[in-house]
DNA sequence: TATCAACACGAAAACGTTTTCGTTAAGAAT
DNA sequence: ATTCTTAACGAAAACGTTTTCGTGTTGATA
């Protein structure tokens, strides 16, 4: 039961000063080699680590950064947790995570915690009870106390910082186009309400698609489902809606879902209305998680690699942080005050499954 | 882009001393009412908090909980973290997660990262890797060095230290239970190598239940599956192991599984080979994933419960550590050195589906 | 008028580092 | 014999807190 070992009780141990066994320790040349053999010899004999929160509290970094997200039970916000691991721990760097649950109040108590001193710099990405109330004052703030921000996915023009998207619009694009090649002529969209960002460019994406296409969009055939509810009869409510949208729409032949759930149960609903998939009607969905790898049919999807997302995130997160060190050097001062900031766009792809032909 | 203000700027501005200011806005009645107010109102002015760092190395406690799991593109490892974020959030403490990518190595880098004073305690699930290797030496290590640790699922009995799991012996009990009295005849096992040690108790579990009823277990109905690889192909190996298995044993009418993916890819062969599910053949799998909810049909699963396991884990170690600060004072020095660690057994519970009876 | 308590505040230590700037002693140079 | 380097080390500040222990002033008491 035996505490770490700090410097000072090694300075002790061996009647040098404090200073000299830092120095020892680092392999400083001012020390004799006889001292920094024995300083070493004890140190690695008893273990010694330096204490990281004395490390961070003189160097005013604490190499760890922050990671804010709405939730983690979640298959998209895991690979992007996982990309961003992946490249932190490369880059020296710990991550502590934070969730918001969709809250506005928790996302703020969260940042408040974590920024005061916690962390060098955040990634998030924004609740939608946020993004409801289009209050961003917290955002500002933060950014304002010197604490680098980079957003993922869901995104603001409001707030000046690194940001990384996913190419919802193309990706969107791209499927519907892919749906309409193998001839389907009634396409569907499966929707939410547009408060989140990322909706609202699939939806405007499938509407694109259409148009270059000649095509006329038919409002009939766009399905906006309420996902405020998110409980577990969500699911059955959610069964319920496509039931009734299939069953006033029997000329379907292709639905491109904005996310995987809706896609499945779409499936789900079209198999047990006597529907062929994808003979009678094909389905895509934006996302590639774990459902659309086991559904029967498999799904083609739109995959977002939240892994390169999150990868990309930290690099832009640590690259910032790192190269501020040198800032208070350089002359430039507020060159390019705004257009500085970084906003990466990650191309989908389109994995093709059994449930197109 | 001002920095965080400090103490030491609110004394120097007001023209008082440190010690003042902190008095101050703690409330301590040492200060006069007037300047009490007139430090409160410049420090709620500039928007003061104390920074966590300088707390930390005051207090020598960081009120942040390291989890270190295998991986966390998984949905059991999410809900844990999802159940541990919940409960140190809600006692004022943060956590700091990182991935050992069921690695040996990963695991110990991790937790000396963590170790030298990052963190308070630990939450962890042990990696593959060193489950085969047999090596916990880094785990006394940090135990030794009075940092309390809480292991989750895949826990050790060579390590003395609190432990939360799943009951995974009465989980499968319970499940094959289940098959035989809805009139399974030839139950199969799905199962894993046995070095992990819950698909050693699954597997123990089946036996136990087949005993129970005085069955005869069959070598032949016991499928042994090498999950060491992980990769892609990984999935069309697994379907070509079960069908092989489907193939020679027709006799077979229920399915118990260790894992979803295992249940369902066993539902998706058995579809494919013609079988009716639940008429000719029923599935139960163990952990209830997002997959069981939304496969076809809906898949009746043994839950674990994991929010509630990292609940429980988090309540643990926080008990620990709040009590430690008392224990210099108590006279009991060493009672119970060993059973003073507390195991907790999460029950499991079977949540019917489409897919049973 | 000398003593005393109460009040209001400041100085300094401590947490564990790193780093700058002395300081001492020995040996070389003048 | 005096000055000057150089080698080897220590003292102290700094990061931002909290807390213990003074200390000076005031008004009351003896």
């Amino acid at each position: 039961m035996k505490r770490k070992i700090t410097l000072k009780q090694i300075a002790r141990e061996l009647e040098v000063s404090i200073s000299t066994v830092s120095k020892a320790l680092s392999g400083s040349k001012e020390i004799s080699e006889d001292t920094t053999q024995k300083i070493q010899a004890f140190a690695k004999l008893y273990n010694y680590r330096p204490n990281n929160i004395a490390l961070s509290l003189k160097n005013r970094k604490t190499k760890t950064i922050g990671i804010l997200i709405p939730e983690i039970v979640h298959h998209f916000f895991s690979t992007v947790i996982f990309g961003i691991e992946r490249v932190a721990n490369k880059r020296g760097y710990n991550v502590i995570v934070g969730l918001s649950n969709e809250s506005f109040t928790k996302e703020i108590i969260n940042m408040e915690m974590l920024a005061n001193g916690s962390i060098d710099g955040f990634i998030l990405s924004i609740s939608k009870e946020t993004l409801l109330k289009q209050d961003y004052h917290h955002f500002h703030a933060t950014i304002n106390q010197g604490m680098p921000i980079v957003m993922f996915d869901r995104v603001v023009s409001e707030v000046d910082c690194d940001k990384v998207i996913v190419d919802d619009f193309n990706g969107a694009v791209k499927a519907v186009n892919m749906l309409i090649n193998k001839g389907c002529e009634n396409i569907a969209l499966l929707t939410t309400m547009d408060y989140v960002s990322v909706g609202r460019l699939r939806t405007q994406g499938y509407l694109e698609a259409l148009e270059r296409n000649n095509i006329e969009p038919n409002s009939d055939l766009i399905l906006k489902i309420n996902d405020s509810l998110n409980s577990a009869d969500h699911l059955e409510f959610l069964e319920n809606e496509i039931n009734k949208f299939f069953e006033l729409n029997p000329n379907i032949d292709g639905v491109f879902a904005v996310n995987e759930l809706y896609a499945i149960t779409a499936m789900k609903v079209a198999k047990k209305i006597g529907l062929k998939i994808p003979e009678d009607i094909q389905v895509i969905g934006f996302t590639d998680g774990v459902l659309s790898k086991h559904a029967t049919p498999t799904l083609t999807t739109v995959s977002q690699h939240g892994q390169r997302i999150g990868e990309q995130a930290a690099n832009l997160l640590i690259d910032r942080l790192e190269s501020e060190d040198v800032e208070p050097d350089s002359f430039i001062v507020n060159s390019n005050p705004k257009s500085d900031f970084i906003k990466l766009v990650i191309e989908t792809e389109i994995i093709e499954r059994e449930s197109t032909k």
